[in-house]
DNA sequence: TATGAATGAGAATTCATTCAT
DNA sequence: AATGAATGAATTCTCATTCAT
């Protein structure tokens, strides 16, 4: 019986850190890093200031920990899902609306940590383990692809890195920029159209054309 | 001559300005909104702390400033090497190789301008008017090609945003990521390299598949 | 039966006490009043800190309570060995020594409760209490030698205040200022040269100079 | 006349300063290192609490600053004095005179440090500092007179020590111990009345033993 | 204009103490 | 009796901003 106290303790305890984790995002997204107050976060998750430091040493700390819970949450299922697509478009649609969604979501959390890693050494550190993650993924892909004779023979790490920027440009941009249209549209359809543009470029193939060799 | 000593005067003011701003954005880039103090700045800019106040009626306008500063100062060279570009390909280039130049010298800045922006009315505005014309810019080439048939059939807002996304993205990550293998590539390269996966996609064309894997 | 375990009870409540007062004695003579923490104290007792305050109402009480048990156990053993002592040169002798041993030994936590007895009116009156018995027992010896002559017509309240003062102060002044000279003698050694200094005092007596009169 | 600006600039910090610093020795003593803070220092010293920063680094080096102006304000002086006494009564006389005005004047403070310097290395080492300087001066005399065949041959560590140890104890006691009866006597007396007990002791010389009991 | 000393609001953090288990 | 999670008061220190010179 003591046994399972323990058990429901620890249960309680990876709660409330949770609560505190989510609370924390969700301040340090609308206040900015320094803007967000302790006080708030706690009041946010329904404790006292002093309880946080029960489960964090610092703020410092809170923010690294909650871009860790926000990461890793997003990260299993969308390796998951990608490893089932099938043909390109699929594949890369798939992992599209699911960064996208992510993004989207936690844009304004995302900016604070790409911002606040340029001062922290250690938050730097973190987001940049998450992003070789991402950047891998694509890398290994576009590498078969290519040794297979699918794909033109691109230069992997500039086009690795123009995808992987896309996705987060995509996303960063529009809650600086919310567009009204864009909103309308499903995160699918978005995927599925920058997937395309990817893939196919934006220029029509010639033989598509009038029919004469035109270009650009 | 009263005359002259006025203009002498603006034009003194003009340089204590620019000065001041061009401190600011340093400061501001290195140790974030918040870190940054009024000090550090006046002392960048060689003046005591209370002068900054002549000039600016308080930090959070010294950002905003510093921001129309570096976005104004980038723009218009854009616009105009932008312009002078004939084909698609070198139109795309140019624009992307001054995009990736601002985007990378300023990196910081702007990631610490984008957070900013999350929290700061105002300058939100600010920045949304500025993507705003970049948008606009790429739109419009964007619809005049389709409507030429030279382009496929996107949606535009959509990969409007894509490739404006591209831009920020490749470079905003770049300095949270910085790649040794990336830094060797001039701007140029990138630029080029990427305007080409967005003209002509990641397939290899049919017609060419037949032969062995020839062309970049 | 019951009895008994009635009177095993208090005597382990009795050792719980002693337990923690020890370990406060000497948390508080590392670090201080304010840099002991409860939590330390009950760490270093075996405990967990709710269970301080089941045998002392506060940190304060905690501290006086601590000062109490470790001046009452130095008494009597003190009292036991000076009235054993026969010559004056003996006797204080003894005296000094083992007010040296202790004073030595938790130098740190009288400079401590001194300090603190500035600032907290109850504890004050504790350390008086004290002060007094010593000095109560130094002035009846000087009265009754005075009286048969054995020592000078010294003024009683300021000679012994000099010798209770020097007590402390050889030892206070030890901690702070650790003389690897000093380590070196015994506490035996030390309180013979001293009990001489006081007793003969500096000045050799002419006597043992040239020969003729004696006095200062 | 910029030069005389300046000047007077200085010669205003300077006074701040001091004012600082006595305001910090005052509730400094009487409400221990961590008892006391900042704000109410500040308004001992009628300035605002961020003013203090100004002139001191933080809390901890008030602290150190504080004793080292109560310190050695107080040791030229001694040293001047010291000097002229001729014989041995006048010169101990002096210094002890000396020392327990500044030990009573100050005691609450000097209890403070020598109890902080057991939690603050570099406390501690200031605190060392000016003991050495005591004790050196003291020491230098006595291996002296030992040469001259004026003294005894005492352990000059042992008897430094005892003669330093007493000047503190005496005053230390005193502020814990305030004796009715003690303050009507004026610092000189107290004085001389420690010096003789040091040059002569307790024990009545044989030669005059046979008399009554004469000499104080 | 320029200065920089002074201000004081505001925030992170610590830790004695309480109390439900 | 014992625990230790939760509380929140209290404190140091920072820094944008003001203003007398």
């Amino acid at each position: 019986m003591a046994r399972l106290t323990e058990r429901a303790k620890r249960v309680l305890t990876e709660e409330r850190r949770t609560q505190i984790l989510e609370a924390a995002a969700r301040i340090f997204s609308g206040r900015g890093y320094y803007g967000a107050t302790i006080r708030e976060i706690a009041d946010q998750a329904g404790l006292a200031d002093g309880t946080i430091y029960l489960y964090f040493p610092g703020k410092r700390d809170l923010l690294l920990s909650a871009w860790e819970h926000v990461a890793i949450s997003s990260l299993f299922p969308l390796l998951d899902r990608a490893s089932r697509g099938a043909d390109d478009e699929e594949f890369l649609t798939t992992i599209l609306a699911g960064r996208f969604e992510l993004f989207r979501r936690h844009a304004a959390f995302f900016r604070l940590v790409m911002q606040q890693a340029d001062v922290d050494p250690v938050l730097r550190r973190a987001v940049q383990a998450r992003i070789q993650t991402i950047k891998a993924m694509v890398g290994e892909h576009l590498r078969r692809r290519v040794a297979e004779g699918g794909f033109r023979r691109v230069s992997i790490p500039i086009v690795q890195r123009a995808i992987a920027g896309m996705m987060m440009g995509v996303a960063l941009l529009e809650a600086n920029d919310p567009d009204p249209l864009f909103d309308k549209y499903a995160n699918e359809t978005v995927a599925r159209e920058v997937a395309r543009l990817i893939l196919y470029g934006l220029v029509k193939p010639r033989a598509l054309r009038t029919g004469k060799g035109v270009e650009s």
